[in-house]
DNA sequence: CATTATCTGTTCGGTATCACACATTATCCT
DNA sequence: AGGATAATGTGTGATACCGAACAGATAATG
């Protein structure tokens, strides 16, 4: 037996009404996500969706020059592979596991079948992808705006909302091509937050020790990110926290997560 | 001179099945923009989707510091309002007419009500919307990664795409707000452009003399966005003709179908 | 333990952009 | 026509970030 999350952690799964959530379920195969795991290359054909549920995937745009810069940042609040229902089939960007963990994934025609059923699946996942939209267009304001410091505090406030937890395991180098910045820059700038016993960081272990004090000093992009997706998926506060004891994929004991039951689509 | 257009000038009209066309058709009136027009606030509830004809929409982020950047430009190959169907009603930035023309416009309800038959308006627009996506990811890898004069380019050859004409009306000033950029800097990068006889600018009066030098000059994002639309919106079903009174009217020009950008890199 | 690889700290010069101030010119208005 | 307004041109210094090179420190490995 292997400590597998439920699918449940995921909160896009969570927010389903039980009817979807079972008829999706049978379908859904754990799958291990490690560290650099790449879930499709800029043009590459998409067979699956992913949904974290305690990893985290960056959507990384890259350059000809090398240059890279991370769009969104996607963890147990979204999916990966929206361009499945979207339409498109491919995206301009590339997924990349940045954070180890589990997601569940489903095949393709599996989810298309549930998603063109126009119920709450699909309201649920339009209305993530706005978020998600709000999250890239912020990035991109951002990126004009606001120093190489404040996007070190909103990516690492980013990480440990998804994470759940106040350690991170990235280093500098990292962080920096995540942002799109210079490795100096991130040592300069970690280390004033460091300094500011804000963080302690050690060789790609980053520990928060002081959110707030990362709060105070992040730019309003964060928290106009953060009050859109909590405003457009307000179910992403429910926290199904615990674990179940999860052997293989087959039978799993539905979790009945009472009181969210109902769709999120409030349209 | 002063005609009105036709709605099929529209991209994403032109492209409906006359089926549904015809049943939007009724509902569709046209609207007049202006220069400065604003079609929706951050937070505040649109009550129709536009379909412009031949006016350019801009999608803006302001910042508290009164700073701002633009994250997509919207013309006759899109819509504004995707809030709408995507389910958030609201969203995060403000919609400003950045060039005057005509646009349809069709309330919210009698819109959803032909996107909830699930058929051609809604696939067409859920593509659009990762076309849209496309653009406002890559504006920003290029607000991180590349210069005012590159993006100067971009922004110009954006705009001349959507106006199907070389010649553009906006200031210096006002460019500058749209990229998040100093007005000086523009001054700059402009006149360079001017001095390499590939614009001729004089006091909010822009024309394009050289578009394949701005095409040299210009970032990568341009083309990788441009590719994406291409690839996401042919220019279908309804090309140029039939429905179309205006079939005078020229199309966007050549399409580029280059690769999409090579996967190497950092990450 | 020794060696190697990885991660972090620091420096230095170069450059793009910024912030501000002000001059100049074209267009608009009465 | 003349004045007001808007748009553009220029200059000066400050600063944030870049590019590259290198040194020290810690973990990983054999």
């Amino acid at each position: 037996m292997i400590n597998i999350p439920s699918p449940r952690q995921n909160q896009l799964l969570n927010a389903l009404p039980s009817t979807e959530y079972e008829r999706l379920q049978p379908h859904l195969e754990p799958a291990q996500m490690s560290c650099g795991d790449i879930l499709y290359e800029p043009g590459e054909k998409l067979h699956f969706v992913y949904f974290p549920t305690d990893c985290i995937v960056s959507q990384l745009h890259a350059m000809k020059d090398g240059g890279s810069s991370e769009t969104a940042i996607i963890g147990n609040e979204g999916a990966i592979g929206i361009t499945l229902f979207m339409g498109g089939g491919t995206m301009t960007n590339r997924a990349l596991v940045q954070s180890a963990g589990y997601a569940y994934r489903i095949r393709q025609p599996l989810f298309m079948q549930e998603f063109n059923r126009h119920d709450a699946l699909l309201h649920l996942l339009l209305r993530y992808t706005q978020a998600l939209i709000a999250q890239m267009a912020q990035t991109a304001v951002c990126n004009r705006h606001h120093s190489v410091g404040q996007q070190l505090c909103r990516r690492l406030l980013l990480s440990i909302d998804r994470l759940h937890s106040n350690e991170l395991t990235m280093t500098q180098e990292l962080i920096a091509n995540m942002l799109g910045v210079r490795r100096e820059g991130i040592t300069e700038a970690a280390g004033k937050l460091q300094q500011a016993g804000l963080i302690n960081y050690n060789r790609g272990h980053i520990k928060v020790l002081d959110r707030s004090g990362l709060e105070a000093r992040v730019c309003e992009c964060y928290h106009v990110v953060k009050d859109e997706f909590d405003r457009l998926l307000p179910l992403s506060y429910h926290d199904s926290g615990n674990d179940c004891l999860y052997a293989g994929f087959a039978n799993m004991p539905g979790r009945r997560s009472e009181g969210v039951t109902e769709s999120a689509g409030k349209l």
